[in-house]
DNA sequence: TTGTCCGTACTCAAATTTGAATACCCTAGA
DNA sequence: TCTAGGGTATTCAAATTTGAGTACGGACAA
């Protein structure tokens, strides 16, 4: 779980507690590829204490301020090990094209053109606002940042631009009415030939 | 949840026991895109039951035959309902660049420069597996497809094009040792710089 | 014939995620 | 002065996902 690994990583650097790490995540931007919940991340710490991989350095309560303590956690050197390990596992983890417009486009026929159409539209302002946002990081945080992390953040604008492109032309599609036409073939037609194929051996994942 | 979006649009067809569906999904090349798992289907479809979007239309039992039962589903007339909510709210979920090569980058340079690159090399050969499998998928099953579904095809074929570029970048800078460089700035310094920072406001999502 | 692997069909406990709620302090405006 | 909104800091029940089963039949090989 990738949150294991942005904690631990996290806690390299210093001593933090969970809204600490919680506030930089979202400074270095990594909320941009990663969905971050608070649930989630207290939840990770737990375990992650619970393991022996990271341990309390240190209980924060501000005499007189009724509000929740602050735990302040520091990585040991088991954590540090697994650290290691969660690295190269998450290099390894096998990738996978996601958006959530793929997984309508099947259907897509069954909606209306209008509709389509403009929520197609909003999630191209969104793409385009997220390019505008990592260009943005690029210029003012760019060069203070390591590398790697600017790679990232170039990353994220790349996958961007191609997702704008590829919006347009669904857009394109969509407009010429060429998105909502049914299929050359009835489904029963499709299901036959598909159960018959028996061209190149087209695995699954 | 795109699951009950995949099971109610399947179920508009015609109807399919649990099994069918999963075959299908399969057959159709979705798992290229999303995390196909015994688990949640089984569960989607019993939540759909549930809440009365499918119903029961049959159930085979193979006499002599001691395998489980097959269920076959239709879809209902307050389930044709759901589809079309499902569909739009699938469609205008935000989406969020994802790849977990993304997460590793802020730490990559405590990782190992040998052990990087035969990792980023996996990626690679992943990513043109994927490509050379969506361009099988279009030329052998693209013309009878809907135009909806060979636009998700060749969106996963375009996405995979532009993560093909960025491993490249990536392994090339991997190479040169730039990758795992450490950053110009303290790690205090940049936090120092970043609690400061006061430019364009880059809101998150 | 016996073992072993693959495909069909489904189940379940345990792990994890979700979304909302809590509780407190501070600031700024009506 | 009061109160509405925003940031700090965490908790929790309920929903969902995960991963590893179960059970059966057929094919194929030793």
């Amino acid at each position: 779980m990738s949150m294991k690994l942005l904690i631990l990583g996290l806690l390299m650097e210093r001593e933090r507690h969970p809204y600490d790490i919680r506030q930089t995540i979202k400074q270095r931007n990594w909320n941009e590829c990663f969905k971050l919940r608070d649930g989630s991340l207290y939840y990770a710490v737990d375990q992650l204490r619970d393991h022996e991989l990271i341990e309390a350095a240190e209980i924060v309560a501000v005499p007189g301020d009724n509000r929740p303590d602050k735990t302040i956690y520091r990585v040991t050197e088991k954590g540090k090990a697994a650290f290691d390990k969660l690295l190269y596992d998450q290099l390894s983890q096998v990738s996978y094209p996601q958006h959530p417009v793929f997984l309508t486009l099947p259907f897509i026929r069954y909606g209306d053109q209008e509709q389509v159409e403009q929520l197609l539209l909003k999630q191209l302002a969104a793409c385009e606002d997220r390019i505008k946002r990592m260009e943005a990081v690029l210029e003012f945080k760019g060069p203070y940042i390591p590398n790697g992390s600017q790679m990232m953040i170039k990353g994220i604008k790349k996958f961007g631009e191609t997702e704008k492109e590829w919006l347009l032309e669904l857009l394109e599609e969509t407009r010429s009415g060429r998105l909502l036409q049914g299929p050359s073939w009835s489904i029963e037609q499709i299901e036959q030939y598909l159960k018959s194929y028996s061209g190149p051996q087209i695995s699954e994942e």
